[in-house]
DNA sequence: AGGCTTCTGCCTAATAACGGGACCGTTAT
């Protein structure tokens, strides 16, 4: 079996972890973090590489060194810097590196001032008010990490569903073609589009439970049974994930699936009161619905019991898909921290079918991603206006994502947003405000008759950091008030706007904007991740402002400005 | 540690907030 790209790329992120906690330089723990990003975007196996004599290091990113660990591990299966620092950093340690508020050199003091080794006990010490008593932790400090614990149990041992992706599609494309399988389908939190998955729950139809077992270890992202238990089919893949494959006769199919999609809530609450003494087995979702006369939900509306009683009383939606989507109103370029130009933005944008986009890079604020100054406003204008002239068949818009400071004001004199088709207002900078001060200061943005819509409105990043304090109601009412609109934001990590407050803009009629944030032409891609949120969330085409065509598009756009 | 050039030596995403001790390290965006 040969490694891969992933295996050899993760190992080395994983090693710069434990290099960064054994006090490395902060330096040398980047460079392993950097050859291993290029590693992860490497277009051949590293495995083919040294077998037809090229060497590492023509590799970006990686020299002597790194090529050495990497020779080592693609020969006998082990990294040796790795295996030998693993041994001495306390495992607990790692983990801790995820918390916001503590990077290697707090988690080094808390080892050893307070003796703590892992999330459980900076939890008890958070508890127990302990936390303070180390150097530099002060209850303000405590408050940030309680906040951060807080977002990080709640996916703690769980991937997000977007890295989940890849593997998934390569088990239904691996099983789907051996002879003895008719379906193999993704299904638990996976198929219910969930932000994070714990276990990959894989529902297969075939009556040979011999075929699958030979083809699963053969598969080359196998890396082990779990719990030693082959007959549950439960392994991991060389990237850690759980992975648990449900076996069933084709005639029980749909029944498995419907089973395994879950969540244990949303069965439960459907099959009240029913009298399901012996399930129906069928071959389809439908045909077992059918059969128990149950509705059969878009799997995306079954991880809670909300939606089913909203269908009960209003009928089937009709949700949201990514062909309804005719345009992307958020991406960055090489004009800050992107990494495509405007002229390949479109052109990939254009390839997927869009009608239009718009370019909206950072404004000052953003330091580290070179936000632009105002003065640097015109020459960014005119590139995006001389690319639209090179790219023809698609529209692209011009645009900034400016931030709301502090105090709620915009990063960007009124003159220059005022020039632009697509103002969006954002926050990056003062997550720790206080709800009152917080929700004033998008309140604020929101007022501002030229910012047309908030970007990733809670700020949260799955499973590391917490949303904003943001008191939602006040701002639906504004939105409905002004006309501004909330983006819902594509990136994985972030998948914001939140399925609740989609809901909630739904039964207020405020548009939402389905935006990718691409910062490369790949991301431009990661519209589906914010189609399976948005259909959480219960949205329909009608219900988001870019299914639309350009100029109607444009006319709720500018619906704010022609108020004034 | 790696990349680039000066082929030995310097820089590595720029800057603000925070906390401890009055300038500097840590962390985050």
């Amino acid at each position: 079996m040969q490694i891969s790209n992933a295996n050899l790329a993760y190992t080395l992120f994983r090693l710069a972890n434990l290099m960064e906690i054994s006090g490395e330089p902060g330096a040398k723990v980047q460079a392993y973090r950097t050859a291993a990003q290029q590693i992860l975007e490497y277009p051949e196996k590293l495995a083919n590489l040294t077998l037809t004599g090229r060497a590492l290091t023509t590799i970006k990113g990686v020299g002597e060194s790194i090529a050495s660990q990497l020779q080592a591990m693609l020969t006998d299966g082990h990294m040796p810097r790795y295996e030998e620092l693993k041994a001495e950093v306390p495992e607990g340690l790692i983990e801790l590196l995820s918390i916001r508020g503590l990077g290697a050199a707090k988690v080094r003091t808390l080892h050893t001032a307070l003796g703590i080794a892992g999330i459980d006990d900076l939890r008890e010490a958070l508890e127990a008010g302990r936390l303070r008593e180390a150097k530099g932790f002060t209850p303000r400090t405590e408050d940030r990490i309680r906040r951060s614990l807080y977002e990080f149990s709640a996916h703690r041992g769980r991937t997000l569903r977007a890295l989940v992706e890849p593997t998934a599609m390569a088990l239904v494309e691996l099983l789907e073609a051996l002879p003895g399988v008719t379906r193999a389908v993704p299904a638990g939190s996976y198929r219910r589009g969930l932000e994070t998955v714990g276990t990959l729950d894989m529902v297969v139809a075939s009556d040979s439970r011999e075929e699958v077992h030979r083809a699963l270890v053969a598969w080359d992202f196998f890396f082990g049974w779990s719990d030693g238990q082959p007959d549950t089919m439960a392994f991991l893949t060389d990237s850690d994930l759980h992975v648990a494959v449900h076996l069933v006769p084709p005639g029980a199919f749909g029944t498995e699936l419907h089973r395994r999609t879950g969540s244990a809530e949303y069965l439960a609450a459907l099959t009240e009161g029913l009298d399901v003494l012996e399930e129906p087995l069928a071959e389809s979702e439908e045909q077992y619905c059918a059969a128990l006369a149950i509705p059969c939900l878009p799997p995306e509306l079954r991880s809670g019991v909300e939606s089913l009683n909203e269908v009960r009383i209003s009928g089937m939606p009709e949700l949201i898909v990514v062909g309804d989507i005719r345009g992307d109103l958020h991406m960055h370029t090489t004009h800050t921290d992107g990494r495509n130009t405007v002229e390949e933005m479109a052109r990939f944008c254009r390839e997927r079918g869009l009608e239009y986009l718009a370019i909206t890079d950072h404004t000052r604020n953003v330091r580290v991603a070179g936000g632009l100054f105002p003065e640097e406003i015109p020459g960014y204008l005119e590139a995006i206006e001389l690319a639209n002239q090179r790219v023809p068949g698609i529209t692209i818009l011009k645009g900034l994502e400016v931030d709301i400071l502090a105090d709620g004001s915009m990063d960007m004199p009124d003159e220059i947003m005022a020039q632009l088709d697509v103002v969006i207002g954002a926050i990056h900078s003062h997550f720790d405000q206080d709800s009152e001060a917080v929700t004033r200061r998008v309140l604020t943005a929101m007022e501002h008759p030229l910012v047309q819509f908030i970007a990733h409105p809670s700020g949260r990043l799955v499973g590391s950091r917490s949303p904003l304090l943001l008191d939602f109601d006040r701002l639906y009412s504004a939105a409905e008030r002004t006309g501004t609109m909330f983006e819902l934001n594509a990136n994985p990590e972030r998948l914001d706007l939140h399925d609740q407050h989609c809901r909630r803009a739904r039964q207020l009629n405020i548009p939402v904007v389905i935006n990718t944030d691409a910062h490369a032409v790949q991301q431009l891609d990661n519209l589906g991740k914010g189609i399976s949120q948005a259909r959480r969330g219960m949205l329909a085409a009608t219900d988001v402002l870019n299914t639309r065509p350009l100029p109607a598009m444009l006319e709720l756009l500018q619906r704010k400005r022609n108020q004034q």
